[in-house]
DNA sequence: AACAAATTTAACCATCCGGTTAAATTTTTT
DNA sequence: AAAAAATTTAACCGGATGGTTAAATTTGTT
């Protein structure tokens, strides 16, 4: 299961992941990490001094992945229609790779949304640049009027949600069964992009 | 704020709701719920045991509204379109009501997943049926084809997600202006069923 | 007034948990 | 071999927390 180098620092970073992801920071137990590390409390503490410490490390690392570069896919050039195909293609296959970021971020900033305001200056967040470009892309009447926060919105939601309501959609929608549930996250994107273009491209 | 019988129970309730839903199971503290329901620590034993039986409570009640009868809405007569507009409408208007539900549901669901079942159970929840629904509307030309659970997520992870990640929408999109954020929502559900529509209508 | 139920007060208990400490042991480095 | 660093062991501390208890007080009912 371990991909990286196995020192005892990754070793904790690893388990920290999993506990922090699942029973959040408040659920999660300090002697829990020590164990799923393979090592004793007193060393955990030795390497990340406090239970604080250690969730920001993880949540920095994981915090990364959630806010993804999508200033700079939208600035380029080209049609709008080709640059929301590669939104959603990155995205879904972010999601794919690391489908417990949802769940884990939604959670946390709920629970403690005043980290918010250093994540947007950390990562240089400017919605209100994707949104006018997808506004002019509408004023030259490539894709249908709509406000630009409502596209965004939901193009967003459908790539982002099934995986946030992983345990609904696992147990309610595919009966338990774990490789319906991975297939439908496969036909996500290729269904997203149809769905969003046969939304808003403008129709004769 | 109270809207209830302001009898002790419904003030615990009305308290323990608030709180849970805020903090979740685990950041929850008895010792708010009585502060907040203006009681004492004693009294709140005395009627609910124990945290997790109050907790329950809270759960059962909320969860109530999270699964509403879509499968009603759907069974009845009438073209599809219409029906998908008004589990629109009953879903947006649901969540502007209860914008908390969908961060709680999502949460607790993801701590423990083992009370899944019991809801379907209860709920009698036949999402199934939901889909063949959908698929004899596909077949009978009324929409384009695509697999039913596609269209039925996306629906729904267009109406849910902005609720669930209300911080992100707060802060991110909207500024800090709150005004801006619920006007948003109040836009949600004509927006949503335009997008749905134009996106699965058949085209000629 | 008398009784029962609701509520308060205040102390207390057991447990969990984050964190610390000091000494012993093992591993790595020099 | 010697020194330094990493790791273990095991005990401990202090605070928070869920929960209990018993007696006193208030409120409502008959």
């Amino acid at each position: 299961m371990e991909t990286k180098k196995d020192s005892t620092e990754d070793k904790i970073l690893e388990a920290a992941k999993n506990v922090f992801v699942t029973k959040g920071m408040d659920g999660a137990r300090m002697q829990e990490i020590a164990d799923e590390a393979g090592i004793n409390k007193a060393l955990l503490h030795y390497y990340f001094r406090s239970k604080e410490r250690l969730f920001e490390a993880i949540f920095g690392e994981i915090i990364k992945y959630a806010f993804p570069k999508i200033t700079q896919i939208v600035q380029a050039d080209g049609p709008i229609v080709t640059k929301i195909e590669q939104i959603i293609d990155a995205y879904i296959e972010l999601l794919i790779k690391h489908p417990f970021i949802p769940g884990f971020v939604m959670k946390e900033l709920n629970r403690d949304p005043s980290g918010l305001f250093k994540i947007v200056v950390k990562f240089g967040l400017n919605p209100q640049a994707v949104f006018d470009h997808i506004q002019l892309a509408m004023d030259r009447g490539e894709i249908i009027k709509m406000k630009p926060q409502h596209l965004a919105i939901n193009i967003l939601s459908m790539c982002i949600f099934p995986f946030a309501a992983r345990p609904i959609l696992s147990f309610v929608v595919f009966k338990d069964d774990p490789k319906a549930l991975e297939a439908f996250y496969a036909e996500r994107a290729e269904v997203i992009k149809k769905f969003v273009i046969d939304a808003i491209v403008v129709k004769n």
